[in-house]
DNA sequence: TCACAAGTTTGATGCGGGTCAAACCAACAC
DNA sequence: GTGTTGGTTTGACCCGCATCAAACTTGTGA
């Protein structure tokens, strides 16, 4: 929790502090603050309390209704984001990895939106919220977080039209090939992964149960798409994964 | 009426010139760009390229894929915004009427990330992109702009947790809620509206047929929740229909 | 005004995926 | 090691919603 983190960030104004080029060094490269922007590079991370927060498998980074506190950039592993539906049922909304931004939604009115739970080890950046105000003073800065906001919003979008659109198949299709895709951005193979969640977890991401996450993932391996063995998975075709998405079936 | 609203707007500034007033007299209120921002309603029409844009119904305000020239603010009437799906299929991904910003989400890369059609006879203001970015040099504006796409990102995060979840009745119980309150806040009534959407429109936003949809209005109207009549819809027991949300089955 | 297109309602039928169940396996605590 | 818990796989069954169809209503444009 936000808590615990210690802040030893320097006392003088913050956002034009010279650099430990930390994030510079970051693995998560241009991908946290992407393309374009250097300097944010140069200011983020010296705005962290702690430049080497860890949480372990299962610990929350937030929880859904607390008031912000910070914003947090992925150094690290994997989060779920989960939102508590009326009836009290819990849904995921999304899966995050090295490079990328959460509690933005929370900026909205001040408390988290959804719950974040590490999936695995992770190290994160935790940027105070004051200072993360005072960073988005300076107008490059302001606008790249807009940035991320607007892209956040297409994917979401996207995501939520495709649930409802999509069959089960073409959901698990879709679902490999977005981990395929960001695994190759982030400099890993396209082709082999480890799924670093449960078939629960993505079947209440994509809006279906675990046994038929598990099914479709067996028939795509009967067919010789994929390779699967427990959460090792292996994509033998993707053009043809890709097909998947455009047949209706 | 003038002087007030020229005390709190430096006149050399263009972006903070003295304003026609016509935000403030705007029906859209404090809806458009919401409390504890006064501010705002005095900078942002005078941005727009025309304060009386209007639209008839079924044109498009903008189009997926296009180069992003503006922001919109809704004025009056409704909006469909859609998506295409990879499979060439069109996904509506929301409803939008007064008050409420359009376009936001193509500040991601430039160029809008949805199609917007009108509903109905529309007006909107159209913000110039350059004229809109000057106004986020300023810091209020700044971020209220990141509240409205925190709401956006929550808002729409909510609706594919719930569009994988819940069942017909569910989602069309909840549709109807979502349009009675959002009604309410515009000061109409909360218990009688007209729906500015098809059947087919509104199975499109849930992810369900045009059929179910019709069929599960059908049904709340038999059991006494609603009267329907075409696109004429009153809510008699609010409270029996918010009782379908948490019902599972 | 009429004519045609689009939207709506209701019924009949079938399938995709949810539900229930059982066996198996991996991770972890002790 | 052994027990326990949670995840995975596979099968059997069935229900909710999609699909197909037909009749009807509403809207729109000439």
């Amino acid at each position: 929790m936000a808590d615990v983190l210690k802040n030893n960030t320097p006392a003088r104004d913050p956002v034009l502090m010279p650099l430990p080029k930390a994030c510079a060094q970051c693995a998560c490269g241009k991908l946290c603050f992407p393309q374009a922007l250097p300097n944010v590079y140069q200011t983020l991370l010296p705005l962290a309390r702690d430049s080497r927060t860890r949480l372990r498998r299962g610990e929350r980074l937030f929880n859904i209704g607390d008031r912000q506190t910070d914003v947090y950039a992925v150094k690290a592993g994997f989060f779920k984001t989960c939102m508590r539906l009326s009836d009290g049922q819990e849904t995921i909304v999304g899966f995050h990895t090295m490079g990328e931004v959460l509690g933005l939604a929370g900026l909205g009115n001040g408390n988290y939106s959804t719950h974040a739970v590490a999936l695995s080890d992770c190290e994160v950046c935790a940027i105070p919220l004051n200072k993360f105000e005072k960073l988005l003073e300076h107008s490059t800065e302001s606008a790249h977080v807009r940035v991320l906001m607007a892209r956040e919003i297409a994917r979401i979008e996207s995501h939520a039209a495709v649930i409802g659109a999509y069959s089960a198949r073409q959901l698990v299709a879709r679902f490999l090939l977005d981990i395929s895709a960001r695994w190759a951005e982030r400099g890993y193979s396209k082709y082999e992964f480890v799924l670093f969640m449960s078939r629960k977890e993505i079947g209440s991401f994509l809006g279906l149960t675990f046994e038929t996450v598990g099914r479709t993932l067996s028939y795509f391996q009967s067919r010789g798409l994929i390779t699967v063995n427990g959460k090792n998975v292996r994509l033998r075709d993707i053009s043809a994964l890709q097909s998947q998405l455009i047949h209706t079936t």
